[in-house]
RNA sequence: AGGGGUAGAUGGGUGGCCGCUUCGCACAGGCGGAGAGGAAAGUCCGGGCAUCAACGGGCAGGAUGAUCCCUAACGGGGACUGGGGGUAACCCUAAGGAAAGUGCAACAGAAAAUACACCGCCACCCGCCUCUGGCGGGAGUGAAGAGUUGGAAAUGAUCGGUUAGAAGGGAAAGCCCUUCGCACCAGACUUCAAACUGCCAACUCCCAACGCUGAAAUGUAUGUUUCGGUUGGUAAGGGUGAAAUGGUGAGGUAAGAGCUCACCAGUUCCGUGGUGACACGGAAGCUUGGCAAACCCCAUCUGAUGCAAGGCCAAAAAGGGGGCUGUUGGAAACAGCGGCGAGGAUUGCCCAUCCUUUAACCCGGGUAGGCCGCAAGAGGUUUAGAGUAAUCUAAACCCACAGAGAAAUGGCCACCAUCCCGCAAUAUUGGGAGACAGAACCCGGCUUACAGUCUGCCCCUCUCC
RNA sequence: UGGGGUGUCGUCAAGCGGUAAGACACAGGCCUUUGGAGCCUGCAUUCGGAGGUUCGAAUCCUCCCACCCCAG
């Protein structure tokens, strides 16, 4: 691999390109979080989504973390990489849902290819 | 060369693809600009800003504490002084007051703040003996009285009332009058201070008495009787302890003592130097223990709350106020009673009766929510000047706009630079590492964390020239 | 963001300037044929960490660390 060349991470840009965006719009806002009955989608041993079907014909997304998983620096890391998955597999979540994405522990290793690995195995006990 | 001290700097760079927040221009997709730190952290101080209170002073509470200076301000910084540590460079230091008062000091020690006492030492008195001398004793409690100091509560004193009673007088008697009066009154007055009186405590003087003790006599013995004594000076020494009433030496003395002298330590005063804290020199025997990061005292500072401050707009639901009129009370606000109107119930309608003053509408408050606050200055670098320095002044230049709101500043890849590992003389190549940590109104400090790399200055030791 | 509190043996904890109580647990011993119960003995180098004040610090002061709670 000693080509410097751009390695494909496997998006579809064909057919919609406007689907790999991540708007203002789509995120969970101030009273989407408390007081709703959130519905468990799947679960792995770092990851938990949630699910609350909602009204407006759109798809939406928020992750929380817990203070106790670590310092800031942490978090912040651990909530990129789980907002990159999400903006570059979107059409692996639930449409017409409220997803909230629940972090219960942070990895020992904070690598793009493993959260890459879990979440999709999050997501493909669903899609079966 | 090795070791150390101190002051800092940096915290990877370039490019590509896909994204995010915000601003500007076009406005249909688009184009362009900007986008985490030295600590953004801890929230330990200070300030700006905002609302409320006050506009002057004080108490309480809190903070600070050598001196001079810097700063918008500070508990921050600089210089300097004293103290402590280190061979040194250098480091640490909340560093006012212990003769204003209160309090504390385990164990050990005679004694822990009192020089009162104890053991000792010395003198004196008494007794005995082997007589220039030696041995033994010289414990205490102390009534009454006199005096001094202190303390407590309020007592005491005055008047009035009630009253056990006492004295006197009168009357034939029941009894009456006068005076005194233990005691009592949630009594009055006075005053809250002092004096006086009383009470309590401590100490001093004086001695009665009891006791202790020496010798002798007597008695089986506890005892009894007789004759005496029952005073002083010292703080040198007294194992301890963190700390013992300045230290060492000499003189001096009955024994001793700053009692006297020399040196040293401290204190006070004087002189010189310094803006000052202080330093140096001299004089005076002046010698007063520690702890205030124990209470406290003194000096200085300090209004409270914090952008979730605060301002504006404002939904639904609930809740608040609002119909007209008469009369009574009232200054009014308002309250009571009645009529009209409206609504509801009594079978559909009317009357009547009862209940309510609702709904709608309007008004204001106010929640969710939204907008503002909310982002260009006590800014940095260089040069010049002032100053030892912190810092200040002037000029030029550079940055100066990050501004979210479940919260953007990201993901992946390539190359270069740094370091490490293996082969190796080197190059090449392969693999690996890169810390602490994420703005939430904004600044100035402090503290804490930090891989690797680099730099300035200084100190010590060794070697060579 | 602002405010408050707690850290002492494995666990629960007392002590708050003068040798770090106690209970449970644990280890050893006695007793018993054995176990349990009972009795005896032991168990804190360093009181979350560092520095300071003091003759002396778990205790007082300062700064950190960890955990918990409250307001909105």
């Amino acid at each position: 691999m000693k080509a410097a060349k751009p390695v494909d991470i496997n998006y579809n840009t064909d057919f919609n390109p406007m689907a790999n965006t991540f708007f203002k719009d789509e995120r969970l806002a101030k009273g989407d979080f408390r007081g709703i009955k959130w519905k468990k989608f799947a679960e792995t041993p770092h990851f938990l989504l949630l699910v609350y079907g909602n009204d407006k014909g759109q798809k939406k997304f928020g992750v929380t973390i817990r203070k106790k998983t670590g310092g800031a620096v942490v978090r912040n890391r651990m909530r990129r990489l789980v907002k990159e998955f999400y903006r570059l597999n979107k059409d692996l979540f639930p449409d017409r849902h409220n997803n909230l994405l629940k972090i219960k522990r942070v990895p020992e290793r904070l690598t793009w290819t493993e959260t890459d690995k879990e979440l999709h195995a999050l997501l493909q006990v669903h899609t079966l």
